[in-house]
RNA sequence: GGGCGAAUAGCUCAGCUGGUUAGAGCACCUGCCUUACACGCAGGGUGUCGGGGGUUCGAAUCCCUCUUCGCCCA
């Protein structure tokens, strides 16, 4: 920094924005001036005329505190929902919590836990009142750290899965699908937690590789222990509840013994030999013990053969059996945790002389995803949804383009579940969740209500009992997309303008749990799909590329992020690092390699400001449109010209927000969402050429009063706030603090609902020059600082430039002219003077650009002739090299045959240019020599 | 066991519908307080595009195969 007092240096405009400072302070001026706010009478479909856009969180449990995977889902949200919203739709981002059922039951008995207590201590009222208060208390911890990542979120909308309005949609949805037939009540094999004490869906008890062992035991033969059946089985304690042995029907080895029966060891008890295609023959010894209440498989096959079930395992994993099942249990097992009962159980085996092997088996083994406790799989009576009829028209929308999913891989993952769907055990054996609306009559009628009955619907008898389950927590956020809108109502306002939404931002672990169960349910119940667009982001992980976790301790907390680098370098570093589908890597130990780049970022803009507010000052500036094609300068035009372009590509890599016909045609379906493409085109805009160029360009004129200024004030002012427009959604705050500083704003606009850019595309604009010359003074820039590095020229040295077009003439071509009338810059950027004189002879650096144009540089002392001629051969070697390969193509008939004239046309061309190149290259050679 | 995907610069990735002298950001090296910014400026990239084979006038790009690594499902 200048240590010096000058003109640069500025009490109110520090070198540094203060984010600290600056980030409560904007986010509490739009939420007091309702930026956020959305209006469904401003909808096309609430009779207003803005498209309506909308977002719905993935509504975080309602225990969770902010980690950095949701810093990034919900900035990619923001950064939708706030370039929609600039844009003109009337964009909705619903914000809300779920009440997670598991993982909050969980938290509040882990805190009686430490008071002593379960929660059978407290009773079910009380525990319930017991989380309610709870929830009360710290339920709106995440939202609120979402606000200090600058979430946009329409916070008057605040939805929570267990409120009462989500509640009574829950139940409606529940019995439209009683009334529908769709759901059922089943006695079958059910995945257990024995630690949560509940069912879980499929999707809940999730596949973990772990080392088991294979056990080998002899079944003997009933009447004749001589003779008996090897069975191969992991679970040996499971045994106890044995009730066959199957085999394969076609297995030669096992036909003779099908029919017989086997005396079941340590239980004592008879079972027979059963064949059933069910075995896999080439699996252990290819005889499979049958344990119907123990395993999902057998189960089926019990059903098959019309088997008992027998339980020995009891609710929380030892064993145990109720009735006349207690028989099967040897007295020294009975009441022992599984897993000890596996141990024992084989060291009996082996005392009765039947334990024949034991082998290691590598297995997969479900296990709780929210204790990771092993799951006991467990007969038992549960509520299902039959998926198949809801799951059709789920599919039929990924498959016709109604929903697309990027990254598309994702869509096959998506089509091949919903063809094997089963169905949706959604009852759970827990205390906090929507209780089950089944109630039962004194006779015994069980039935669904809409309301508290006081009497049964089918025979007017006293109610007796409602069901004692609630309901899976995903069966309440399956409904999320119209529940929050105000489903059942359907005269809901919100309803009919937001739903249904637009694009769901979400990671690919919950695709089955949330999504497609969304997508189910919005067919089921309002005959549509909830959205357009599901986006698919990647995951956050360590620079070993493990996810982050509290166990692991490899986490970083976003807030400490905001506090340090600010919430904009937060959102930066999230949204510049997330290729479509790529996780994105951080450091965990190293914040600064991670976070400096977006701060950095914040601070270079914080800078053009500076230098715009310092330079240009705060006098009225002319607008664009006031200004006259002929009193743009070439370096006008140029940045004109670039920011269309970076407008293009930004909208380009952001995409199309919405399918133009209500499906995604085949050319669109992967098109946009491209946010690291995105933040490079407009940081590149930004920095690379405004800053770097544009910025430099217009110094001087900056400095001399008159017409001229005018214009680069006019110019500057205009590419600057359209560069802080394309940057808001990725980094509001900084952004909007720069805006409200630029001449001419307002108190009371919001760059946040200003207009988002429009490249000038008008037709008569086509042909204007966007000037493209400019580049030539670049080139020249570059080409002369490129020789001062090569030969070490220290920068305070003075040194002469000599440009000359090569073609030897006397008047100057047009690259010179340009040249010439940007000679200011020229001299400035490259240090050096430039002469369009020949140049004096002596030793000298020579460089050929690409637009023809050749450089000399006098550097008496500094440049070896030997050296330059060596280092000038070297690049005349690789371009003939180039040449020669480009010659043979186009000499090639075939070549010029089959391709297409555009390449060859543009090969032809490039031939032309490398060729007077390599002949501007010999000649400055043979000059050396 | 079934399905899907990836392998390009030290790192993270673009480059998808074949035709660029193979790119970006970060990291790294060198020089610089050049009157907005040292959280900055300028300069610096030969990488067997995982191996092999094929299609083609032409392959990082399409096909086959092998190797390695992910993800989803059972």
């Amino acid at each position: 920094m200048s240590t010096t007092a000058d003109a640069t240096t500025s009490p109110e405009f520090p070198t540094h924005f203060d984010f600290a400072t600056a980030e409560p302070a904007l986010s509490a001026a739009w939420e007091a001036a309702k930026v956020f706010r959305a209006d469904a009478a401003r909808t096309t479909r609430g009779g207003g005329d803005r498209d309506p856009f909308t977002i719905l969180i993935p509504p975080p449990n309602v225990t969770a505190v902010l980690h950095v995977g949701h810093g990034l889902n919900n900035t990619v949200q923001d950064v939708l929902v706030r370039w929609r919203r600039m844009a003109g739709d009337e964009a909705l981002w619903l914000p809300g919590t779920d009440h997670a059922g598991i993982a909050t039951q969980n938290v509040v008995e882990k805190l009686l836990a430490k008071e002593g207590k379960t929660r059978f201590d407290l009773g079910r009222e009380a525990f319930v009142q017991r989380t309610e208060t709870f929830v009360e208390e710290t339920g709106g911890q995440i939202l609120n750290q979402l606000k200090a990542i600058g979430a946009s979120a329409d916070w008057s909308r605040t939805a929570y899965t267990f409120s009462p309005a989500l509640s009574r949609a829950v139940r409606e949805a529940f019995v439209r699908l009683w009334e529908k037939d769709l759901v059922y009540r089943g006695h079958r094999v059910i995945h257990w937690c024995p630690r949560c004490l509940t069912s879980l869906s499929d999707e809940e008890a999730e596949f973990h590789d772990s080392e088991g062992k294979l056990y080998h035991i002899r079944y003997p033969l009933a009447d004749d222990p001589s003779q008996g059946i090897t069975i191969a089985t992991t679970r040996p304690e499971t045994m106890l509840a044995d009730v066959a042995v199957a085999v394969h029907p076609d297995d030669p080895r096992y036909a003779a013994l099908v029919g017989k029966r086997l005396r079941l060891p340590l239980v004592g008890v008879e079972i027979p030999v059963i064949a059933d295609a069910y075995v896999e023959k080439d699996f252990g010894t290819g005889a499979l013990k049958i344990t119907p209440a123990h395993d999902a498989n057998d189960f089926e096959v019990g059903k098959r053969h019309d088997l008992a079930m027998p339980v020995v395992i009891t609710a929380t994993g030892t064993i145990g059996a109720i009735g006349d099942d207690k028989a099967r249990i040897p007295a020294e097992l009975d009441g022992l945790d599984r897993f000890a009962a596996r141990k024992r159980v084989a060291e009996l085996l082996e005392a009765a002389g039947v334990l024949v092997k034991v082998a290691a088996h590598a297995n997969s083994v479900r296990r709780c995803y929210r204790c990771d406790t092993v799951v006991e799989p467990r007969l038992s009576m549960q509520w299902f949804v039959r998926m198949a009829p809801l799951a059709a028209p789920a599919l039929a929308a990924v498959k016709d383009g109604t929903v697309r999913l990027l990254p598309e891989k994702w869509e096959k993952v998506y089509i091949n579940w919903l063809e094997g769907i089963r169905d949706w055990n959604i009852s759970r054996q827990l205390w906090w969740g929507h209780r089950i609306p089944v109630f039962t009559c004194e006779n015994g009628h069980e039935l669904a209500y809409r309301d508290d009955p006081t009497q049964c619907r089918q025979c007017q008898a006293r109610i007796v009992s409602q069901d004692e389950d609630v309901f899976d927590t995903w069966f309440s956020s399956g409904l999320w997309p119209f529940s929050t809108l105000g489903w059942p109502d359907e005269r809901s306002e919100d309803l009919k303008a937001f739903f249904p939404s637009d694009v769901l931002v979400t990671a690919p672990e919950i695709l089955f749990f949330w999504v497609a169960r969304m997508i189910m349910n919005s067919y089921a119940f309002l005959g549509a799909a909830p959205f357009h667009t599901v986006y698919l982001h990647g995951t956050v992980r360590d620079m070993q590329h493990r996810k982050m976790s509290k166990s692991l301790g490899n986490g970083i907390d976003p807030l400490d992020v905001v506090q340090r680098y600010g919430a904009d370098a937060l959102r930066w570093t999230l949204i510049q690092g997330m290729g479509l589908g790529v996780d994105v890597m951080l450091d965990p130990n190293d914040l600064e390699k991670s976070f400096a780049p977006g701060r950095n970022f914040a601070t270079k803009l914080w800078n053009i400001g500076r230098f715009i507010l310092l330079q240009v000052g705060d006098d009225p500036v002319t607008p664009l449109e006031r200004i006259t094609p002929a009193e743009l300068t070439l370096a006008d035009r140029w940045i004109l010209g670039r920011l269309d372009a970076a407008i293009a590509e930004c909208d380009a890599t952001l995409g199309p927000a919405r399918p133009r016909a209500g499906r995604w045609p085949e050319q669109e379906r992967q098109l946009g969402l491209r946010l690291d493409a995105y933040a490079e085109s407009a940081r590149r805009f930004v920095w690379n050429e405004l800053a770097d160029w544009y910025v430099e360009a217009v110094k001087t004129r900056l400095a001399q009063p008159g017409a001229d200024r005018e214009v680069a004030r006019a110019v500057l002012v205009h590419v600057f706030d359209r560069g802080l427009r394309l940057l808001h959604p990725i980094m509001p705050f900084v952004t909007e603090s720069l805006w409200g500083r630029l001449p001419g704003a307002t108190a009371g606009r919001f760059l946040a609902t200003a207009a988002w850019p429009e490249a000038r595309s008008a037709g008569a604009d086509r042909s204007a020059d966007r000037g493209a010359a400019f580049e030539v003074v670049r080139e020249a820039i570059d080409a002369i600082r490129g020789l001062r590095a090569e030969y070490g020229v220290q920068p305070g040295t003075p040194i002469k430039a000599f440009v000359g077009t090569g073609s030897g003439g006397a008047t100057l071509t047009p690259l010179a002219t340009t040249l010439q009338e940007n000679a200011a810059l020229v001299q400035r950027l490259a240090r050096c003077e430039l002469s369009l004189d020949t140049a004096t002879p002596g030793a000298a650096a020579h460089a050929v650009l690409p637009s023809g144009l050749e450089l000399v540089l006098p550097l008496a002392g500094m440049v070896d002739v030997a050296k330059e001629r060596s280092r000038l051969q070297a690049e005349l070697d690789g371009l003939v090299k180039q040449l020669d390969a480009l010659r043979g193509r186009l000499g090639n008939e075939k070549f010029t045959a089959k391709a297409p004239a555009a390449v060859v046309d543009a090969e032809r061309a490039k031939e032309r240019e490398w060729t007077a190149r390599a002949d501007q290259l010999r000649a400055k050679v043979a000059e050396l020599a």
